[in-house]
DNA sequence: CACTTGACCTGTCCGC
DNA sequence: TGCGGACAGGTCAAGT
């Protein structure tokens, strides 16, 4: 969610305004809307805002469509201006190369000669365009669970949002966007790490305490993300082609074999849920009630 | 119903 | 150098 954020508030700041003049794609399965509704509510649309809910991206349309954007793992939308095809230049630039390239999915062309590109080398990633009024009863969002940056998600809200999960690991329930929304892999070892809970912990074990101490440490550990323009493992870059730098702070994500910043004892990767799980055996003890 | 596993894809890395 | 297998930031449908 770091990451989408980041973006969102990059796309922001450049798009508003402009008109989308053609739009090519060439993968069917991300982008699954009729051709008929691309050139009714998304040609010669006008960019109002980019918005977020979860890890989706919303640019909001004047033809009172939205277009939903999920980059899963391997996602990028990366814009270039007429003027600087390459983005060169820039001593932090990651993705500086010639666009489209192979990974590009879906290529938006404004009538300004700007261009946004939708690249996803996995090919697991996809954009939708629905309905303004109709996003709020879309199966999409009705599901989701709080945003964890809204000022209303309190420790209380957890508490009750994790007794749906009571009997699940609490690596599962963090992942669950059902409970949370945006929360992802990276970002549960972190913050389980921060409230010195292992992640395989069964919920209804955890102490109240705990879970007021997770609460705090979600939102800090977030919001540092953001701040550090998210978390670059591979792919990811913003709307400018630059990586995120969070990854060098985290304390336990991808350093199996080094030592814990705490307590200095060494790090373990196991797999919990179905997921690589990054943690330290001596902060954070399986405690079984 | 609650919960876990496999599938969707491409690319990379590691052991043989 | 090549090949097979495991694994990778996410989310569903299908299974138990």
């Amino acid at each position: 969610m770091p990451e989408v954020e980041v973006i969102r508030r990059g796309l922001n700041s450049i798009l508003p305004g402009r008109v989308i003049k053609a739009v090519d794609f060439n993968w069917a399965k991300t982008f699954p809307n009729s051709q008929a509704d691309v050139s009714k509510f998304l040609i010669n649309a006008k960019v109002k805002n980019i918005a977020r809910r979860a890890k989706l991206i919303v640019i909001n349309l004047d033809s009172d469509y939205s277009l939903l954007i999920h980059l899963k793992m391997t996602g990028q939308l990366v814009f270039r201006s007429s003027e600087l095809q390459f983005g060169a230049g820039h001593p932090t630039a990651s993705l500086t190369g010639h666009l489209p390239d192979k990974s590009t999915r879906v290529t938006i062309n404004f009538k300004d000669g700007s261009q946004l590109f939708f690249n996803d080398q996995r090919k697991f990633g996809w954009m939708l365009l629905l309905p303004t009024k109709a996003l709020r009863l879309h199966s999409l969002y009705g599901r989701l669970g709080p945003e964890p940056l809204a000022p209303d998600f309190t420790a209380k809200v957890l508490k009750e949002r994790l007794a749906r999960r009571a009997n699940s690991s609490i690596k599962a329930a963090l992942l669950d966007q059902s409970v949370i929304a945006g929360v992802g892999n990276i970002y549960a070892d972190e913050s389980l790490w921060g409230a010195k809970i292992h992640p395989a912990t069964i919920v209804k074990n955890l102490s109240p305490q705990r879970i007021t101490k997770l609460q705090a440490e979600l939102i800090n550990i977030l919001k540092l993300a953001i701040k550090k323009g998210g978390s670059t493992d591979r792919n990811y870059v913003n709307a400018e082609g630059k990586s995120g730098s969070y990854l060098s702070f985290a304390r336990v994500f991808r350093r199996e074999g080094q030592p814990c910043p705490r307590c200095g004892r060494t790090i373990k990767k196991i797999r919990v849920a179905g997921r690589g799980t990054h943690y330290c055996p001596h902060c954070q003890r399986l405690k079984i009630k």
